[in-house]
Parts: C-alpha cells; structure tokens; sequence
DNA sequence: ACCTGAACACCGTTCAAGT
DNA sequence: ACCTGAACACCGTTCAAGT
C-alpha cells in the first residue's frame, strides 16, 4: 500500500472527531484505521495539537467555501431562508461545530470566534440588504446566530420539531418584503 | 484532616468540568486537590463514569431548582423575561452546560435531553399562559430555547451585545400584553 | 522519504496492605 | 471505614534503526 499523506491524517481526524467526539481522538487508533504503526504520524505531524490545528484550518476553508457559495443568491431573503434550511440539513456536516465549539482545545476558540463572525457578518448584510436599519439588523442577525446553534446543539430529532423550527424562524427572523 | 465524602468529589469534579472542560477530569488531579492519592478515589466511587454520573444527577437537580423557583413569577411575560435574563446573568453556571451538551460521554445524553425537555415545558407554558395557541407556543418554545443555548455557546464578550441580544429576545420573543 | 519498535511519563483501574 | 502504594494496560511523545 502507498505511504500515507497528511491529509490522510487530517482526513480521518476529522471524520474521527465528527463522529465520536474529541475524546476519542486518539494517535494509536488513527494509526490503526490507517494501517500504520504510531510512530508514524510523528513523521508527518510534530504532535497532536499540531494534527488539531490543521485539521482545524481545513475546517474553516470549508465554511467559507459554503458562504461564498450562498453569496451568488442574490434576493438577500432567499439567501438567508437558504442559509438556515442548510443549517437544518447538513446536520452531520456541523458535528464538527457541535464537536468543537465547547471544547478547551488550544487554538480551538480562535477558529470559532472567525466562523461566528463570518456567519454573523453574512447575517447582519443581508439583513440590511433585505432593507432593516443597521443597529436593527446586528440585533436580529444575533438573536438569529444564536437560534443556529442552538438548532445544532438540541440536534432536534423529531422531523416534526425540525420542521416546525424552521417554519417558525423563516416566518419571525427574515423581514418582509423589501420596505424600500 | 478529615476524609474525603462523596460530594467534595461531586464538587470538585463539577468545578473542574465547568471551568476546564470534561478533559481536564482526570483523577490523579482531583486527589491531588483533595489531598489524598489516587487509589482512595476507589473506595468512594467504581470508576470515572460513576463519577460523572453522580455529578450529572446533581446538576441536575439544580437546574429544576433554578425552574422551581422561576415558577414562583405569577405573570408569564414577566417570568419569561426573568427565564430570559438569568440565561445572560448566570452564564458561568452555564459552563456546565456548555462543557457538557457537546459530549460523548456515556449518559450525559439523556440528562441534557431531561433539562432540555423540561426547560421547553416550562417555555410552551408560559407562552400559553400568555395567550398563545398550543401550536404557535410549541414553534416559539421551539425558537426561544434555541436561541438561549445558542446564546450560551456564543459567550457573548461584550457587554452592549448581551444587552441589546436580551432586549430583541424580549421584543421578540414574548408576546404582546394579553389579547384574551 | 516514510515507517517500525522500543522507551518513558501519565491516566484509569485493581488490589493487597495499612490505620 | 477510609486511605496508601504498587501493579498493569493504554496514550502522547521521542528516537534510533530499518527500507
């Protein structure tokens, strides 16, 4: 078999960590899923936080890559109505969100505080797009932000409730039609 | 000095996860901070998940005695408002959440889905008492809760956000003095 | 260039032995 | 009844040695 590359590695730590959590975030079982000894991955990584932080980094050059794309909707209450039906969809995307935002990882809280702000900025523009007063548009734009985490966290499993949720945000956080 | 009880492991153990996280539980560090050696952990508890789980079960009660008491508030705008504030007030105690939700700890699931449900119970009625259809209350409860664990995880840093976060939640999210 | 295998410190757990 | 101290398996890290 070919020698294992870096993202090899990153690969399976993040697939590893969306999965079953950081604990379990473990050198010798990494190893093992890749059919390499330990010692190996000290050749492609200094140590474990180093193998975290990249991981990480690919993490958020995910992110932007999904907002980038939501950024060509140019109607700003479609976009927002299409950011949180992707909120609520790609669950299993964002384990790694309900993963890492409560870890005490080092360098951890950096990258989450640059993904909470991105997405807030998205937030707070279209809303003003959509024609709401700046102040107003920041307060909405965080209750809103909130309301997406929350979502993650409670990992609502009743269809029902997801739907309802979803209903419900759609009708009370996006503005109406253009006041302009 | 005296032994060791049951609850200054408790204690010890929830001070530890609320201020550094499940990681940081490692029993040679609490014996350590007790006093003793690790092998008197042992006597008082099987392993490290007994530990946690007793520690759960004492969170737990807490919380039901934080809603207890927030019951007491006979308006249910005004009670929603109180729920509302000691969301923002009390977030150090709301490490322990925090810490937990995202966990893959054995149990802790099913102790953070009873605080929720029951934090939602509280929500829906108190909507309903407000004057809102079952329906329309459950969405909001819905909404609502997530926009509080939202809240929890997104550690508000500045002060003016957590203000002006509270006072569009109360805006928005409690209903206009009675229509019945 | 990439991997193995042995070594060491640390944590979870057990248990015989102390008081 | 409560604690100590040694033992063992497992993980993070290092490093000399292999190919």
């Amino acid at each position: 078999m070919v020698n294992r590359t870096i993202q090899d590695w990153e690969d399976a730590a993040l697939a590893a960590i969306a999965k079953d959590g950081l604990a379990s975030l473990a050198i010798p079982r990494l190893a093992r899923s890749l059919n390499v000894t330990k010692g190996s991955f000290y050749w492609h990584f200094a140590s474990l936080q180093e193998l975290i932080d990249k991981s990480l980094k690919r993490w958020e050059e995910r992110d932007q890559t999904t907002l980038d794309e939501l950024r060509r909707i140019a109607d700003p209450r479609a976009r927002l109505a299409a950011l949180f039906e992707e909120a609520m969809e790609q669950r299993e995307a964002h384990g790694l969100y309900v993963a890492l935002s409560s870890s005490t990882v080092p360098h951890a809280a950096p990258v989450i505080r640059r993904i909470s702000n991105s997405r807030l900025k998205f937030l707070i523009e279209s809303y003003i797009e959509a024609g709401l007063k700046r102040t107003e548009a920041r307060s909405r734009a965080l209750l809103a932000y909130a309301a997406y985490i929350g979502a993650l966290h409670l990992r609502l499993s009743k269809k029902k409730d997801t739907d309802d949720f979803v209903a419900h945000a759609l009708k009370s956080l996006i503005p109406a039609r253009g006041r302009s």
